[in-house]
DNA sequence: TATTTTCCCGGAAACGATTCCGGGAACGGT
DNA sequence: ACCGTTCCCGGAATCGTTTCCGGGAAAATA
């Protein structure tokens, strides 16, 4: 069916060992000669390199993997598109695989990345995640890891990410500049390193505006635009006073600016609401959000650097980066 | 580094035959108290199967490979997930690769998918592709191929699409019964097979109901919100009268209604808008925007049907599958 | 001319699995 | 006691490639 090393070598009545050099430009141990007669025959016959056969022989596969949690999220479909671009450059190809948010199924297309021998993954952790148990095998696997995004603390692994203690003072200062005084956090799971440092900012940028820190005002929320309804209509029912929220992503923040319209408060009048992290969508709906761009080409390159440096000298200390990120003023505050 | 068959059989003083029988479930030619060794030393000293030597032995993957342009626009990423999911239930595993919208990425992406010897293909050919001599030699390949959701013409492969034709009567019956009579059309790159329907159903529609064609009311546009924006203020500076537009897609929606308003032009009362085929971002904007959707769960599961179909059978004739829509009427129109 | 170096190339062993083939042991039937 | 089955298992080939090793011929040096 397709045209093998072997195939052009009973043709040409070379031995393959011959074939494979010329094929491969090892123009030191091949006659200039023979190397063109071989590469005309491989045009010809249609040959194509069985990469199967080759990383087998060489236990490494120049290719990487990119492991994301969703894809409808711009974030992420535009990171693989810089990683992707960054690591073509570097003679690499990458493997997209999704875990879908789901323990399984990261698992299952960790297996598939393994099972290809990439030489790299870079991996953003899914959401309902019970434990880090798993990463740690993953890790054992002594196939480099470069956690992006969202990060798993202990481990040790090189990881990239955005400063989410800056994301937040940043927001809540505009916050408070704009007068508000009882802000609601919406937190996330707190497994993920993400939500932790933001709850922890949280309260520091309280005292640090020597505002109260009323644990009421922290609400855990799922992820979706359901949950920030839900959350922020339970909140208006038990009557307790707030003028700001600080979602935890774009979707969330949708939800609790129908929530609070829905009860006849105004956004930003009333009460202002701000994402951590938009995308596109967070411009284009009525009010536009303010909201935290994360800087998806820095993220990329750091990352890409990061698993090239992992794989050219495994036993390369990990290191963590922080990417700074801006804050984008929209109507919603 | 890694645990081999063989380390296993030296282990246990068994034959790598035997050991790979065991693990294979071969329960006809290996005693159970042997499979029960075997599984037990393989669990414990952590053996993963090579699936590279699997693959190159066996001469198969067991994997199929889904070629999309993009990723930002939900439909893609969704189609992914969906067919995803099926193929696995299959014993499938999925590759993902992108083309960027950029034929060089194409080919290249579709060099990877190859170069690991996947079983199949779904694939969604990239707009900006000049002809579709590359498709021949990708289809030359013998590998099985499934085209979806854009599809190319007069090429020998199955292939999976929304009905086009019908999307169309239904979005200009809708608007012509909102009153309706000088419909604009905006087209998209005549080599996609989706865009030629398009366009041919859009004349057949107006003869239906009697209404005059003005070729001035077909405008060529591109695919992104800046294009949608900047041919309806072209066609408004023109002087040209029209009270609907149908777009390509929803980017292209967008891009009009933000060019109507900036005119001072109401939406839909002076104007009506439609898009064809929109994601969530339709009932986000405000006005939501009247557009078909996609079942893009019927189309992964016919696309999943037609390439294991094909792959069990590489002789099967090809077949062109086509997956009515409907339209959901919003603000906007 | 004899010896060393250089230049190409072929043979064979890997890589990690599957699978065909055949053979020894145990077992039942005559 | 002999033969035919059945049950397990090992040996070896195979998939397509790379790469180490070594060898023969030509070229360069002594």
């Amino acid at each position: 069916m397709y045209v093998t090393i072997k195939d052009i070598a009973e043709k040409l009545g070379l031995s393959k060992s011959t074939v494979s050099r010329a094929l491969s430009g090892d123009y030191l141990n091949v006659s200039q000669e023979t190397v063109d007669r071989v590469v005309e025959a491989a045009a010809r016959m249609g040959y194509k390199r069985n990469e199967l056969a080759v990383n087998l022989r060489k236990r490494k596969s120049m290719a990487v993997g990119i492991l994301v949690p969703e894809l409808q999220t711009a974030f992420y479909s535009r990171f693989i598109a810089e990683a992707q671009s960054l690591l073509q450059k570097n003679g690499y190809r990458t493997i997209i695989a999704l875990s879908n948010e789901d323990t399984t199924w990261e698992k299952s297309s960790f297996g598939l990345l393994s099972d290809y021998r990439v030489d790299g993954i870079l991996i953003s952790v899914c959401h309902n995640r019970a434990n880090i148990e798993d990463y740690s095998d993953l890790n054992g696997k002594q196939i480099p890891l470069v956690f992006f995004d969202r990060t798993i603390e202990d481990l040790p692994c090189s990881s990239v990410r955005s400063d989410e203690q800056k994301a937040v003072l940043s927001l809540m200062d505009h916050l408070i500049a704009r007068g508000r005084r009882r802000i609601v956090h919406m937190a996330g799971p707190d497994y993920i390193r993400n939500a932790s440092d933001r709850y922890v900012a949280y309260q520091s940028v309280l005292t640090q505006h020597g505002l109260a820190f009323d644990p009421e005002l922290v609400v855990k929320a799922g992820l979706y635009r359901p949950d920030g309804f839900r959350e922020i209509s339970s909140l208006l029912r038990s009557g307790l006073f707030f003028d700001a929220v600080v979602c935890f992503n774009e979707m969330q923040a949708l939800g609790c600016i129908e929530a609070l319209q829905a009860a006849g408060i105004r956004v930003p009048e009333d009460v202002s609401v701000a994402s951590m992290y938009g995308t596109e969508v967070s411009s284009l709906v009525h009010p536009s959000i303010t909201s935290i761009e994360k800087s998806v080409l820095r993220m990329a390159e750091e990352a890409v650097r990061l698993i090239l440096r992992q794989i050219a000298n495994p036993m390369a200390p990990p290191s963590e980066v922080v990417i700074p990120s801006d804050v984008v003023i929209r109507e919603s505050s």
